[in-house]
DNA sequence: CGCCTATTGTCTCATTTTATTACAATACTG
DNA sequence: CAGTATTGTAATAAAATGAGACAATAGGCG
């Protein structure tokens, strides 16, 4: 989260941003971990009074991705009492010698808004923000205890997912613009959670009409190359 | 919305509730006129700073509709700079000489979340509340020009409402707890707008095993009596 | 080079789901 | 008590999906 000229930030409300991205074999989520704390949580931000809601957590995934064109959904707003954690982010401050006078509107009750980023998890170097000393990509099963309701926030943002996968075929996304089959294929197994059958699945993408294909793709294995396809 | 014991709301947020309604044929929605104005919204309202949202939300729908018990979905926040209009907050404010001063936080920049709620048309008699002069009930498709982003905000609405539909069989909602057959798929038409099969409609109802069947509904009429269902 | 292997693309046939039609049951009218 | 509109369900046709088979082929290796 960022600091700095506070009085432009809107009170009582901030965004968190799951941001999924697929190594080729599993589905991953990037962690911030806040200087000297053990506090991990979600990448999030504030808005700015002169900024809409989406331009701020474009503004954030940027800064912790480089990444300028992302996939970004709203999905939910946190809105319970019992969420706001005045403790942890009081810690996050101390840690970092800010100002807690000028910051006290951060320790207030606050709602926030839950959006979720698909990537190309092969463009990205993440950056961690003046805040926290790391950043990383988590296993979707194997992440860390989250600050206040970031664990929640994930769970319901890999629902979400998983619901557009199939209606809004949204998967794409976290692929290079080329890709083959299965990899297509593995992206939703992981999103999934489950194997799915390869010929029916094949079957099943290209009678939709949504893919253009392209050359093959020689991976020097002894067997066919695959084609690669993009979206069109 | 309302004004009273200002300092305790939460600046910059508001909701918007879409209620739908159908009345056997249409499906409507609630809303509410501005006294002298000539200004019509959305139900809406603030959260205060010792309410989670989800129960400013039910309070402000039960002002409104007398009802406790609603069907209520949070579908999206909107949050952009060229949304919020000091100017019609201005005239609400004037038009029912409230305090300018003491109000003026209500002429900043909002972000709004936007819910819509499922209520059996028969059940309610709608209340207007303090600012506004009327309330009442208007056909999905002839809808005055509302203020603010307000029209877009339904549209959002009702485009989510179809879709929960039928992953969510959502629909129920809006019916008594007993209902005919016809009934429902009245329901499902007018929320997808168009024409089912009457036959197929009925087969999958009945095969998702969720529908309870009771005594048949006498109508007077010269033909066969439909079973009553209700949810299980 | 030519055989071997793993993977890919496509086809076929079985199974399940959905669409469409048909028909019998019934509640009331006149 | 025949006539009519609607309802519930069965029967059949069409479409979608599941499951397996098979040919094509890129590279490894003798």
């Amino acid at each position: 989260m960022k600091s700095q000229d506070d009085s432009n930030f809107i009170h009582n409300l901030s965004f968190d941003c799951v941001i999924f991205g697929f190594n080729g074999k599993l589905l991953k989520i990037l962690i911030l971990e806040y200087h000297n704390t053990g506090l991990f949580a979600l990448p999030g931000g504030f808005i700015r009074s002169d900024q809409s809601l989406n331009e701020a957590v474009k503004e954030g995934v940027k800064e912790r991705t480089g990444l300028d064109k992302v996939f970004l959904e709203q999905f939910q707003v946190f809105g319970g009492l019992e969420r706001s954690d005045a403790n942890a982010m009081r810690q996050i401050l101390e840690a970092n010698n800010e100002d807690m006078e000028k910051n006290s509107w951060m320790l207030d009750r606050f709602l926030t808004v839950g959006y979720y980023a698909l990537i190309n998890y092969e463009e990205v170097s993440p950056k961690p923000d003046h805040l926290s000393d790391s950043i990383g990509w988590y296993a979707i099963d194997e992440l860390p205890q989250l600050m206040m309701d970031h664990n929640l926030i994930v769970k319901k943002a890999l629902q979400v997912l998983r619901n557009n996968l199939s209606e809004k075929l949204v998967g794409m996304n976290l692929l290079s613009p080329k890709f083959t089959m299965k990899q297509l294929q593995l992206v939703f197994e992981a999103i999934l959670d489950q194997k799915l059958r390869r010929t029916t699945f094949q079957r099943k993408m290209l009678s939709l009409g949504i893919l253009e294909r392209h050359e093959k793709l020689f991976q020097g294995k002894a067997h066919k190359a695959p084609y690669l396809y993009s979206f069109k």
